[in-house]
RNA sequence: GCGCUCUUAGCUCAGUUGGUAGAGCAUACCCUUCACACGGGUAGGGUCACAGGUUCGAGUCCUGUAGAGCGCACCA
């Protein structure tokens, strides 16, 4: 009795095999573009992905995100949307540009001004090509509908339009200035960086108490003493009794060989109960003191250490890295009887995320993105945002998420943003290296101009500085639809419906994306955005290349298959939390996509000629019920209702992203219901090889007709989770009556 | 200092609006039976961190405590 079925259900699902063919059979016919999706579809609905730099590989971070947002994209095709996932890298400009700096020093001896600009540049760009191959390549390999006809990189001719463009437009709004101020510079790096560029590290450092000299009467704590050289002024709380007799007074002395210039100034910024609640004012090297300074009209351009970290003042000092000038001061301040006090603490040292180098502050010229300064909007989309209204760009990040315009669900991260918000200072959005988009403005004497080049380019001078990387990120939503032009993919397909980037981009990327948008277009970037956690090893470890616990996704798929790596990833984790990736999960779900592929065995060999009814298109709305109106006896029928409603209970999940919920409750069902119990039964009702059924053919039917409709059913269900898996089986069901399983209809 | 998240079976984690605790892996025993050994069956294993409270009823809500992780600020 059992039917002959393809032959490829006869051996083991593999996954091999297969998503390679699937995924090539998928780019050619088209779907991906949304433009070419059969049916009417009004309903727009697009994701960008985040951008992934040209500099890595591919690792289990982007192969959790692929697979939530390709999850989202293809549910949402499946709905009758016009679905688009626009795919896109980044040129990551700090990053890349240090990765082949250090490859050239390391292979050449060169560094980058024996290179010179142009041929630095072409280098990291040639590299940058390479590298772009490499990892488009393996997001396909994670199943993801992109329409990779929308591709688009950071630096290409679009992208960089739009990046002149948004500056230009800034600039005339007065809201990008260049200013002289006291900047995050990285050492290592040599570029100035942005404040949420900088990662605190605790570290052991000594507190030191002592006086610039003998005559000096206040004592300081302070734990760079080398910058001590460079003091204008010493601050104390205005209220603190001890020193109210010193107020206004000012001291001349030789601190080291430098001669220094105190005031004696009265500032609330000083805590009296911190050290001897004296601070040695130190404009140049350090923000809160430039303020101090600013404060009480102190000079501000006292400049002791330079670029290289190294000190530069008269005498004994000068040339000294700071670590070795910190020892010569104190060795000096104790030969002077000058040091009081030496204590161990505990500091938190600002270092800079990319190169790892200690953050000196030094005060620079450079360009800045006021967040402060009202403007207005010539439109507005957004809520509580009336074009036309004064606002600041800090106001506008806050509005757009408090309104409710961007969802974010998690309460948790929304906290955060909005406590970011409330500390957030101006943006420094230039940086001091080669590769990235340079600034687009040119200097002629005092001349200055904003946007193209001038077409007398050769008598100008463009800005050397290149933008921070995250300038041109933030515009990524619409530049990737064609803005600043009014094009039909931007009106389609901005504001995007959803987004899901890492936690650890909440402010450097999220944050800004809703600037961008709300600035440029009056709108916001996303409707949703759903921010997710972090990949970690078993034990908890961050992925990291110095620690060698790194895993490759690709070696994942090799083994398991795409679609288990998708599921071991999004299954049982709660959107927000950080994953611990653990291997056995991933091989469970290869042994699940199997059973799958074996149950369709089964319904299919037991599969009689395919009721009429059956072939129909699932229309959405319809439940099994109306699929086989006169075949399904009372029994089957309770079974399709159950089945019906789980499919509800999934979809209504999915609608609320809840997608780890929905996958693991179509996996139970699939594997302890329908497998474990109504499969065994149907073998009492359908007759097997050894053992013919008595049951009376109207039950045989009826069941028969119930099994294809599940299979049809979940194979739909579970396609968002496993595409490879579901469409292969797709592919070879009677009731198959789409070109692909991807765009068939959701079966609810 | 301010804030966020987490604490559920040996391990990794689910548990959506409060209704008698779940999955995977691991463990023990049995079964190569006819969709699948990438399988089937059976079993063991949890006072849901702790202490209060609200409720007819709390893993789920509230308050507090402890531990872990993270963010922001300070860091003279």
């Amino acid at each position: 009795m059992a039917k002959e079925v393809d032959p490829k259900f006869t051996k083991p699902y593999d996954p091999a095999g297969t998503e390679g063919r699937i995924y090539e059979a998928w780019e050619k016919s088209g779907y991906f573009n949304p433009d070419n999706l059969p049916g009417e579809r009004t309903e727009p609905f697009s994701v960008v992905l985040p951008p992934v730099n040209v500099t890595g590989v591919l690792h289990l971070g982007h192969a959790y995100e692929d697979s939530l947002q390709d999850a989202v994209i293809r549910y949402a095709r499946m709905r009758g949307k016009r679905a688009l996932f626009v795919p896109g890298t980044d040129s990551a400009a700090i990053a890349t540009q240090a990765r082949v700096e250090k490859n050239i020093q390391k292979e050449e001896g060169k560094s980058r001004h024996d290179l010179g600009r142009e041929e630095l540049v072409r280098r990291i760009t040639a590299f940058a090509k390479e590298s772009e191959s490499t990892i488009l390549n393996q997001i396909r390999r994670m199943g993801a509908s992109l329409d990779w006809s929308r591709y688009a990189y950071a630096l290409d001719k679009a992208r960089s339009r739009a990046v002149t463009e948004a500056f230009t437009r800034m600039y005339k709004a007065g809201l990008i200035y260049r200013g002289y101020r006291i900047v995050n510079w990285d050492p290592k790096g040599q570029t100035t960086i942005s404040d949420d560029e900088i990662v605190y590290e605790e570290r052991p450092g000594k507190l030191y108490t002592f006086k610039y000299s003998k005559d000096f009467p206040i004592s300081i704590a302070t734990t760079r003493p080398e910058t001590k050289a460079g003091d204008v002024a010493v601050a104390v709380h205005p209220e603190d009794p001890r020193y109210q007799p010193f107020l206004g007074k000012e001291y001349d002395t030789v601190f080291c060989d430098v001669p220094v210039h105190l005031k004696i100034v009265a500032d609330a910024a000083v805590d009296p109960s911190f050290g001897t609640g004296a601070v040695g004012v130190t404009p140049a090297h350090s923000q809160i003191d430039w303020e101090i300074a600013r404060r009480h009209a102190l000079p501000t351009d006292n400049v002791v250490i330079n670029e290289y970290a190294k000190m530069k003042v008269e005498g004994r000092l000068n040339g000294l890295k700071a670590a070795e000038a910190r020892a010569a001061v104190v060795d000096w301040l104790q030969s002077q009887g000058l040091l009081e006090k030496e204590e161990d603490v505990l500091q938190n040292i600002a270092t800079a995320e990319r190169t790892g180098a200690v953050i000196e502050p030094l005060p620079k010229m450079q360009w800045w993105v006021d967040v402060e300064k009202p403007f207005t909007l010539a439109h507005s989309s957004i809520p509580g945002i009336p074009a036309g209204a004064p606002i600041t760009l800090k106001q506008l990040m806050r509005k757009a998420v408090e309104s409710g315009a961007v969802a974010m669900p998690q309460e948790g991260f929304r906290n955060a943003y909005f406590h970011w918000i409330d500390n957030l200072r101006d943006w420094c959005i230039s940086r001091q290296i080669w590769f990235g988009h340079r600034i687009p403005v040119w200097y002629r004497g005092e001349e200055i101009r904003v946007g193209e080049a001038p077409e007398d380019s050769a008598t100008w001078l463009q800005d050397p500085d290149v933008l921070d990387t995250w300038f041109s990120s933030a515009l990524w939503t619409f530049s990737t639809l064609g803005w600043p032009d009014h094009t039909l993919d931007l009106g389609t397909y901005h504001p995007t419906a959803f987004m899901s980037p890492g936690y650890e981009i909440l402010t450097l990327w999220v944050s800004r994306m809703i600037l961008m948008a709300g600035f440029h277009l009056g709108q916001v970037p996303f409707k949703t955005v759903l921010i997710h956690g972090l990949v970690r090893d078993k034990s908890g470890r961050k992925f990291s290349k110095s620690q060698g616990n790194g895993i490759d996704p690709l070696e994942m798929i090799d083994k398991y298959g795409a679609d288990a790596l998708r599921m071991g990833l999004l299954v049982g984790t709660a959107v927000g939390n950080d994953i611990k990736f653990d291997e056995q999960k991933v091989k469970g779900y290869k042994h699940f996509a199997n059973k799958l592929w074996n149950i369709a065995r089964f319904i299919l060999e037991s599969a009689p000629d395919l009721p009429a009814a059956a072939s129909r298109e699932s229309a959405p709305g319809r439940s099994a019920k109306s699929y086989y109106p006169s075949t399904l006896l009372p029994v089957d029928q309770e079974l399709a209702d159950e089945l019906d409603s789980l499919l509800a209970d999934v979809t209504k999940d999915l609608e609320e992203s809840r997608f780890y919920l929905a996958a693991e409750k179509l996996y139970h069902y699939a594997w302890h219901r329908l497998a474990d119990e109504i499969l065994e039964e149907s073998k009492q009702i359908l007759g097997t090889k050894v053992a013919p059924s008595s049951a009376p053919e109207a039950g045989k039917a009826s069941r028969q007709a119930f099994l294809l409709y599940a299979l049809d059913a979940l194979v739909k269900a579970l396609h968002p989770f496993m595409p490879f898996l579901t469409e292969e089986i797709y592919q070879s069901l009677p009731t198959k009556n789409a070109e692909f399983l991807m765009i068939s209809h959701w079966p609810v």
